[in-house]
This record gives structure tokens, sequence and C-alpha cells, in this order.
DNA sequence: AACTGCGACAACTTTTTTATTGATTTACAT
DNA sequence: ATGTAAATCAATAAAAAAGTTGTCGCAGTT
């Protein structure tokens, strides 16, 4: 009988993505020995805001979204986490809980890296160190932005940044939009999923985008780039 | 401005449940200091098959499943979790990754609990550690009946241990077959979900049981322990 | 070869979720 | 007080998911 596999290994059963081509030998056989591969379904939490980490994800392929929980059931998105980016750094060199949750939009591969690998390979290699926090500190400017729009923007400029944002990374990721609810639009907008439906079709209206059920294309891009400005 | 709560510290500041009782103070203080509470939302994971486990959940409240993942999206649901129950045993002492996944049926309040607290406890606390090998004696005992379910019994036998196991549960929780999709009794049964919708009906036109929606009621106990033997 | 048990597929219905729209209310800022 | 921005509510429409049913075919049994 052919055994259960828990996760699909012969899948990906090396590290290719060019993060990980910089460590010797040595270390990638560290993080190699430490790493686990899970396949993370469409719907499947990647980090659950407040739970234990011991572990950093890397994603290799697949799209999931993260976002911060409060009350209620008012989620607010942070971003997209697309192929080659880490999720759960914060978690390993300081808090040891996830200060977000995360969930595949597609399924989604996935290394798990345990902390102990990822901080003495950092100590170790300077470059990788780098590229940790290069990556730190491009995560914390994009924070820097949302707040500033979640404190000073209201409604036009936020669904403008949002829908930028996200027109970013239709190149690489075409099907992004009909992977996103207008709910999950207005949660990264931080406002109501009515006020989302009703600004997008302003926002058609006025000939900024045009809307083909669930996707969205963005017609003049200046246009919103100016509301976004007037905020 | 109130801050952002990651977890409902409030709801249970303590803990009460009859399992930590009889901790001494010390053991329970080093179980305080290194637990945290989360709320995980209905349709979160508490667990995902395949990554690094380093605390094990003791449910507080709400309902979950339990289920291993196979290739493509066929799941095999294993068990609901009751409250008062722990998920994630297993990881602690052998293997240090979820060997199954869970997810929420309903909002579940949940502590994480930190694997050295736990073995710590175990370590001093007999009465503890016997607790915990009752739990591992008891689980193991169903996973060996369920595996012969598998193995040895066909189609009637199955639906009827699956609907034998959720009546039991009905007396606490009444609501737990309206939680249950038919997808969800077919993957506890191992068997297709048309099957599973066909049975049903079959079991209501023979008077076993009767289907209200989604709740099911048993009427004619004997006959589906009569079923489950027959195989 | 015929039979049995059961999954797979297709067509269809029902239920649930998501999206949309207008009307109303709340909360500030002027 | 008045006006504006935006959430909330309620009603409806549309889309997606879940449930249902019949038919077929495969794999083992007899």
């Amino acid at each position: 009988m052919k055994p259960i596999l828990e996760t699909d290994q012969e899948f990906i059963c090396d590290i290719q993505a060019p993060c990980f081509q910089m460590l010797s030998p040595e270390e990638a056989e560290l993080v190699r020995a430490s790493k686990t591969q899970v396949l993370f379904r469409k719907g499947d939490n990647l980090t659950k805001q407040g739970a234990f980490a011991s572990y950093a994800l890397f994603v290799i392929n697949g799209l999931s979204k993260q976002y911060i929980e409060g009350d209620g059931s008012k989620n607010f998105n942070l971003r997209i986490i697309k192929p080659g980016e880490f999720v759960g750094l914060s978690a390993i060199f300081t808090k040891n809980t996830f200060n977000y949750s995360s969930v595949a939009l597609t399924d989604c591969q996935v290394f798990l890296v345990e902390k102990e690998a990822i901080t003495t390979v950092v100590k170790q290699n300077g470059q990788f160190g780098f590229n940790m926090i290069k990556r730190y500190c491009e995560q914390n400017a994009n924070l820097f932005d949302t707040l500033r729009t979640v404190m000073y923007k209201q409604m036009n400029g936020r669904i403008a940044d949002t829908l930028l944002y996200i027109d970013g990374l239709k190149a690489e990721n075409p099907e992004v939009f009909q992977l996103l609810s207008r709910k999950d639009i207005a949660d990264f907008a931080g406002i109501s999923t009515e006020s989302a439906v009703k600004l997008l079709k302003n926002f058609e209206k006025d000939g900024l985008i045009e809307l083909h059920e669930k996707d969205i294309s963005v017609v003049n891009q200046n246009g919103l780039l100016e509301i976004s400005k007037k905020g």
C-alpha cells in the first residue's frame, strides 16, 4: 500500500529560489535539513494571528493574502503574498507569535523553515542577512504607507491606492482580481463592502477603470494616482 | 486609542478547565506563562498537516473537525474536537510536525501551550501525565476502530458508524449536524458525497433516521448498530 | 458471465454566499 | 445648526456552492 504523503516532497525537492542561491552548500544543507514542505489548499491559513511561531514560511508558488484581525469579523488586508516571499519573518527575531493571519487565495506550495536554521544562517552569511533586512525594510515601508493611507485618506483615495496596488500585481498574476471578492477589496481599503461597490461603479462611470465580472482593468492610471494623491 | 487585541485576553483569563485543576500553583503558573489564547474563527485552521508544531492546542469552547489530507482534495475526517480536548498532542512528544489538519466548525476559543511547558509539567506531575496518557490511549483506540471500519466495512456499515458517532455528540452539542455538510459526513465514512446522500435517504426510508434539512435524528439506534456490526 | 458495491459523471434543484442599490443614521468638521 | 463622509440597514439580484438523482462503468466476487 502506498503511504499517504503528508506533503508533496517530490514536487520541489530542493531549494531553487533565488533567495537561497547565495547560501554555501553547508548552509543550504542546514536549511534543507530543518525545512518541511506543505501544500496549503485554497482557503487554508498559512498563519494565524496570535499563534506561536517557531518557523518562517517561504512561498514557492500560489498567492495568499495577509491580514490583521480585529474584533467582530472586521479584517484589514495588508498585502498579497507572492511566490518568492517570506511570511512570518517578524516572528523569528522578535515576538514568538504571528502578528497577522494569512490565508491561501490559491493552492500554495510552501517551505516552512525552522527559526534556528534562519537565525544561524543569517549570523553566518552576511549577504543572506542583508537580503533579509532588505525584505524587512520594504515591508516596513509598506506598513508606513498603509498607516498613512488609513490615517489621512478618505474613501476615494483609499480605494484608488488599493486598485493601484493590486493592478501592479496583475502583470505577474493576471488572475489576481478574480481571486478577490468585493469584501476583500474593501478590506484592503479599510472601508465597508457597500462603499467599495459604489466607489468602483463611480470610478467606472468616470472612465478610470473597467469592471468585467470580478476582473478590473485600470484604464486611467494617472487619474487614479491623482485621486490617491488628493487623498 | 484602544489597542487592537490579538486575542480576547479578557474572555477567559485563567485556566479553569478540569484538566488543569490538578496542577500545583507553580505548575499552573508555568503553563500560564507559556500559553497564549487565540480565537479561531469558523473556517480557520487550528492545525495544518505537515506544518511544524511547537505547541499543543487546548480547546476552551467551540467545535472543530480533525482530518487527514490525501492527494487531490480527498480528505478523511477523523473526529470532532470538543471543548476540553487537546489537539496536536502527538506533535509534542514525538514528531515535530502535525500529522493531521483541523478546522473550526464554529468560532473556537483556544489555548496554545508551548511544548516545553507541557513536557516539564508531565515530568513533574504524575497525575497530569496519567491524564495525558489516558487521552492518548483513547485517541489510539479510536484510530484503531476507524482503521478497522475503513478496512473491513462497506458503505452501509461505515455511514451507520458515522451517524452513531455524531449522534453521540448531539447530547452536548445539539447543533452538531447543522455544522456538517453531506461532504463532511461522507468524509467521515470515507465514501463519496453522492453515496452518502443516497444512503441517508435509504436509511430514512427504512425508518432508521429522520432528515430535517441538515439535522439528522437517529430513530432506531439498534438498527444502526445492527448495520454497523454487519459491516 | 452475471452480480454486487461503489465511485464518477452529468443534469438539475436548492441553499448559501456574494454583490448591488437605495434609504437611513452616525459622527465629525465647519 | 448644517453639511459632508461614510457606515449601517434592508431589500433584492446574481453567482457560487451544496445537495440530489439517475445512469454508467469499473473492479472484484460468485
